[in-house]
DNA sequence: TAAATTTTGTGATTTAAATCACATTTACTA
DNA sequence: TAGTAAATGTGATTTAAATCACAAAATTTA
C-alpha cells in the first residue's frame, strides 16, 4: 500500500523540513505495515535494518535485564521509535513491542542518512529529539529508583492520564506484570497498591478500567515518594 | 590561553570532519579553562549556554532526584560533556563536576551549530555519540535496579579498571557515599561490601587505593547479581 | 601540630518490598 | 458454553538493605 509522505501529518516535525525532492525520495521508500498489539516491532539481538515511524498507536520499549525484562518507556504516536538502536549499534539493543495495534512506517536506512545529509534542519531536529529523549531517561531512572512503589505507581497513572490518553478515564495497557517491569516492583506489590488507591477513593478500577477521582493526591503521593 | 584546535588530538573525532575554515572558526570562538577536584562545570538549573569539551580528566554527572543526589556515571576525556542538557533544553538538566583536576574547552554554542549546519559528518558523528550514550544509559539503568548491592559494587570496579583507569590497580575517585549514589546503596552498605571484597581477597583495599586481585570473581559477582 | 571536620567501619534494629502460597476472577479457545 | 489458561487479590513469611548509633581513622585547616 503507497501513502503520501507529505500528507502523513504525524511526520510533521520531519516534513516541515523537507524539500520536494526529498519528499519524493521517501515516498519511493517507505512501508507502512500494520501490526496487532502484542506484535514486535524492533527485537533486541537482531540486525537494527530500517528506521521506524509510529503513526498510530502505542508501545512499549524494553530490554533484556541481568534478571527480567525491564520495560523502559511507553510510546504514542507519532514519534520514531528506537533510533538509538538504529544508529548506535548494528545489533539492536532493545526491543519495541505494539501495546496497541499500531501503523510504522518503515523507512530505507540509506534514504534516511541521505535526508539528515542533505538537510541540516532535519538533522538538527534529530538531535533535539536525541537530547530530549535522553534527559528524560535520566529523570526517569531517578526516580524509579529512589521513589518507592507507591510513589512511583502513582506517577506512572498520572503519566497515562496527562501524557498518553490525554484523559482521567482510561483502560490499563499493560498487565500488572508490566507495570510491575515498568515501575520496579513485584506483581503483588502493584496489585496490593492499586487496590489501596481504590480503597482511599483515589482511583476507581474496574478491572483494567481506571478513573482518576483524586488527581492532586496522586500527584502528591507521586512526588513524595 | 590560546590552543589550536587542529592539532588538539583530543577533538579527533570532530576535527577530522571538519575543514579548514571551520577549524579556524572554532580557533576564534573556543575557550580552554582549567577545573579542580571538586569544582562544577555544568550546573543544574543554570542557562546552558556553551558546548562544553572535556580535554583531560574525570567528571561525574549527576542530577537531584526526588530524595538524593544521583550520580550517572563518571565520564572520561576525550568527550563532550552534556550535549543532551545543553541542546535539549534551555536549562540544565543535571550537573557535571570535576572529580580530578581537569581541562575544559567552552565552546559557543553558535559556533557549534554552525558547524553542524555545514558538516554533515561532523553532525552525523555526533547524533551517533548520542544515540550510543542513550543506550548505554539504558542498559546501566536496568543494571541498577535490577542487581543487587555486591553485584553493583563489583560492577563498578570492574569498570573503573577496564574502562576508565585501564589498570587493576589505582585510587577510588568517588568516596562511598558517592558510590552509593552512582549504585543505589546507602554508604553503609558500600562499605560493608568493599570490606568483604576485602576480607575474600577479590580485592586488596587500603584506604581508597583498590588492587583487584581476583577479577573473574568481581566479573561473576557483578553478572551474577 | 592540635583541633575540627570528614570519611569509614561495624553492630543492632527496622522496614519496604520480595517471595511464597493459594483462592478467585477474568479472558481465551476448542 | 464448558474447560483451560492467564491475570489478579491477599495473607503469611522472608530478606536485602536501609537506618540508627557510635567508635575509629583519616584528612583538612586554623
Amino acid at each position: 500500500m503507497k501513502h503520501n509522505c507529505s500528507s502523513c501529518q504525524f511526520n510533521a516535525l520531519a516534513v516541515n523540513t523537507l524539500t520536494q525532492r526529498s519528499l519524493e525520495q521517501l515516498n519511493e521508500n517507505h512501508a507502512v505495515v500494520s501490526f496487532s498489539k502484542g506484535d514486535a516491532i524492533i527485537k533486541q539481538g537482531t540486525f537494527s535494518t530500517n528506521v521506524v515511524f509510529l503513526r498510530k498507536g502505542l508501545v512499549k520499549q524494553h530490554l533484556t535485564g541481568p534478571y527480567y525484562e525491564q520495560i523502559v518507556r511507553l510510546v504514542k504516536a507519532p514519534t520514531y521509535l528506537g533510533l538509538p538502536t538504529t544508529f548506535g549499534d548494528k545489533i539492536n539493543q532493545y526491543s519495541i513491542t505494539a501495546v496497541s495495534d499500531v501503523e510504522i512506517c518503515f523507512i530505507d536506512m540509506k534514504v534516511f542518512k541521505e535526508l539528515l545529509e542533505k538537510n541540516h534542519q532535519f538533522s538538527y531536529e534529530i538531535i533535539l529529539e536525541l537530547c530530549r529523549n535522553e534527559l528524560e531517561s535520566f529523570r526517569r531512572c531517578a526516580n524509579r529508583t529512589q521513589k518507592q512503589s507507591r510513589g512511583n505507581i502513582a506517577g506512572f497513572l498520572v503519566e497515562l492520564a496527562d501524557k498518553i490518553f490525554e484523559k482521567d478515564e482510561f483502560t490499563l495497557p499493560l498487565n500488572q506484570v508490566e507495570i510491575g517491569n515498568l515501575i520496579d516492583a513485584s506483581r503483588e506489590s502493584v496489585s496490593r497498591v492499586l487496590t489501596e488507591f481504590h480503597r482511599d477513593k483515589i482511583i476507581l478500577m474496574r478491572g483494567r478500567n481506571i478513573k482518576i477521582l483524586n488527581k492532586n493526591s496522586l500527584e502528591l503521593i507521586s512526588k513524595n515518594g
